[in-house]
DNA sequence: TTTAACATGTAAGAAGTTACATGATTTG
DNA sequence: CAAATCATGTAACTTCTTACATGTTAAA
């Protein structure tokens, strides 16, 4: 039961942790609002939910339904579910930005104090990213990118958008970070763990 | 003449228009600041560069240097100014982040007047997506996410994600329309047009 | 003298997009 | 009855990543 889950797969499984559904449904499902940052088409769901369930994560039952072949129903199975937790504690050096979005999507099947730690250790990636572009700003001297119209400044101007990129993802996490003490202080938890 | 040319074609045009270089030259300057958002490995840029050549975009000359094969520097032909202006004024459909930034990147072999053209509607692409999130959480009811940690909170926490995305492009695209019109003012215009 | 930087390519595979192919059920 | 939605698959193609392959020049 080797491993090899790709992020198509996680993000799969963290659909499935909602609900169960056919393919045709998770792939509109992916679209809103996980599909705004990141997103698949159905030719490759299908074959990908094929994968899961040879690797036992998910497993299917024939329902009624449109169309000239059978309409398959998905379900998380407890594999998956340890597969889907695993996935989201693990601490990865994962720069990407769309996984990052896809795991906080999932968080929910982690309990409130696990999902603080997570949420703590992407703050600390924006933290380390910002402290970086910052250094970066003055080391190659794009601080001001020049007094013209040149290369120089549209050169400032792309590392700016990335400094104000990472200063929303702390904001960001900050609030997420507050939503989840307030939401775990008033002693609501999630019915699914 | 027809253009094919693809989103790593245009970025090495944009690298060029700043000045020559060899394949490993742009792959390094691909790196910072460019591939903070977007990158490309050298085996993807030498077969680009052959295509661009191919295509009348860029020409190279053999240089004296290291290695068993010879060294190529490349340069940006007249042809290939003009696809990299024409691309960057093409009002195309583009959500994509990263060509955005691309563009910016690249901005200064533009005009002030047209850079601020293209400015006004890049952020006015990210006005609407702002708007659409925002009706997006209405409808969907992701506004608070629920009282309790669970599916609906992370769905709440994911929008989040997009809007303060959008919020910062758009404060961003604002600074840059201030510098933008700041610049042209002062008389001072891009060497290189 | 050994390590880092310079320098250019190919090959294999994973991931993602677009098109092809089929057909039932529900809504207007 | 026509159009949209439901439903599942394959094929071809592009893009991206990782590994293979080679060898020089400059700096530590």
């Amino acid at each position: 039961m080797l491993s090899m889950t790709s992020t198509l797969g996680h993000a799969l499984l963290g659909l499935l942790a909602r609900s169960p559904g056919t393919g045709y449904d998770l792939t509109s499902r992916l679209r809103r609002p996980v599909g705004y940052f990141w997103s698949a088409g159905h030719s490759q769901i299908y074959p990908e939910l094929a994968r899961l369930e040879e690797a036992g994560l998910v497993r299917h039952t024939v329902i009624e339904g449109a169309g000239p072949r059978a309409t398959k129903r998905y379900r998380l199975s407890a594999a998956g579910r340890r597969a889907l937790r695993a996935w989201l504690l693990s601490t990865s050096p994962d720069v990407d930005d769309k996984e990052v979005l896809l795991r906080v999507y999932s968080l929910f099947v982690l309990t409130a104090a696990e999902a603080v730690a997570v949420m703590t250790s992407i703050r600390e990636h924006h933290r380390r990213s910002l402290e970086h572009y910052h250094s970066v700003e003055t080391s190659d001297g794009l601080h001001e990118g020049g007094t013209a119209f040149g290369p120089g400044y549209t050169a400032h101007a792309t590392l700016q958008w990335g400094m104000t990129f990472e200063e929303g993802r702390i904001r960001w996490c900050d609030s997420v970070l507050a939503d989840l003490t307030r939401r775990a202080e008033s002693g609501e938890v999630s019915s699914e763990r």
